[in-house]
DNA sequence: AGCGAAATCGCAGTCTCTGCACGATTTCGT
DNA sequence: ACGAAATCGTGCAGAGACTGCGATTTCGCT
């Protein structure tokens, strides 16, 4: 199904409304924007922007609620043999340059975020999700529950690495905004998830042996 | 210094108007009661309780800020050769009875919170901030700095401790309200905590070691 | 063209939160 | 003990987010 006329129409009024959003949000910041102002420069009724976003947070993390859809997709549909962390990693290496197409509205974004202390709050309900899904799918590889402690350490442990993979786009930017070298990037990423890997492998093994 | 007059009618009239806000939470829900309810019921006008608790979901987690604090002032001056995660083992066991005390309080408090989705996201703040915490003594202990991953992970694994804790006090007080064993839940507790040293301890040994 | 559904909108109202100013109380220095 | 200064509780006014409801417009389809 191609989605209908009406589907894109709103699925682009959306993305303006966001766009619009962010944009003013890193000029005036968080809080001195207001929704009326939103709305006026998006071209629609405050009350719209209010339909889409049913809270002011929301219009900064957009996408996120999808970005988990995709990882627990991801995760859930991984292939035998393959563990949650390696899904974990395919998943981050199939999608960085998604990623990297999107960076400056990405480094947007975290600036943004970064420079309202309400916000970068609302966005830990994400980071929690993303840390459920984990941990279901880790469960799923050591056939306990999500809720086993060796479990949730495992997903937090993991779940950390996301966090600093956000980190590492803006240090490589600035970095080496000129090189644009992606390729280093992609093994850095890599790597960083591997390191996850080995820290939560010794850890569960540490717990069964005993 | 003994607190003077003023001081402590501040703290009793902060501490009024939580308990009562927690008890009006707990009956009619968190987003049903207004602002002005709670000011009538705790003998306050509706400024004053804005004067204390900006935010209305502070009213829950009135006494969260001074938590995080003790845990900052125990990490930070642990004794040397106490290893961060003994710390918080020994936080944790000093400060049972204190919240065995509390118990029904905090039972209240964590049935309004898991009551309203907007209220358990503005607890993770706290969560957060106890990991930070942890991060900062772990790095001590490692010779790091709290933003290595390895730090992060450790920290993530170890704050997810305190999150199973506070569910342990509700299981355990469902599977043997009568018998009240205090003994065996502050054996299970420290289990808890020596189980995520053990696999912290193997997950930061096997990074080391490559 | 026209009909039904869906998107957009306007309006009124509720609620949280804030800044400001004023009186009352407490504290402190002498 | 007494007056000055700090602090607290409070009332008021207003900004701004969000919602429910009904009207209006727009669109897809026949």
């Amino acid at each position: 199904m191609p989605l209908g006329l009406r589907e894109r129409k709103k699925l682009r009024t959306r993305e303006t409304i966001a766009r619009v959003a962010l944009d003013l949000f890193d000029r005036q910041g968080f809080r001195a924007t207001t929704i009326a102002e939103i709305a006026e420069a998006a071209d629609v009724a405050p009350r719209t922007v209010s339909a889409y976003f049913p809270a002011k947070e929301d219009l900064v993390f957009a996408d996120q609620d999808e970005i988990c859809d995709a990882l627990a997709a991801r995760l859930d549909q991984r292939r035998p043999g393959e563990t949650a962390i390696d899904a974990l990693r395919n998943w981050i290496v199939e999608n960085l340059p998604a990623w990297e197409a999107r960076e400056p509205e990405l480094r947007t974004r975290r600036r943004v975020i970064e420079s309202d202390d309400g916000l970068r709050n609302y966005g830990r309900r994400f980071h929690l999700r993303a840390q459920e899904i984990v941990a279901t799918a880790i469960a799923r590889d050591l056939g306990g529950s999500p809720d086993d402690l060796e479990v949730r350490m495992a997903a937090a442990a993991t779940a950390a690495v996301l966090d600093v993979l956000g980190e590492l786009r803006d240090r490589f930017h600035e970095e080496s905004a000129a090189t644009g070298d992606v390729s280093s990037r992609r093994d850095e990423a890599i790597a960083l998830v591997d390191r996850a890997l080995v820290f939560v492998g010794a850890g569960v093994r540490a717990l069964r042996e005993r």
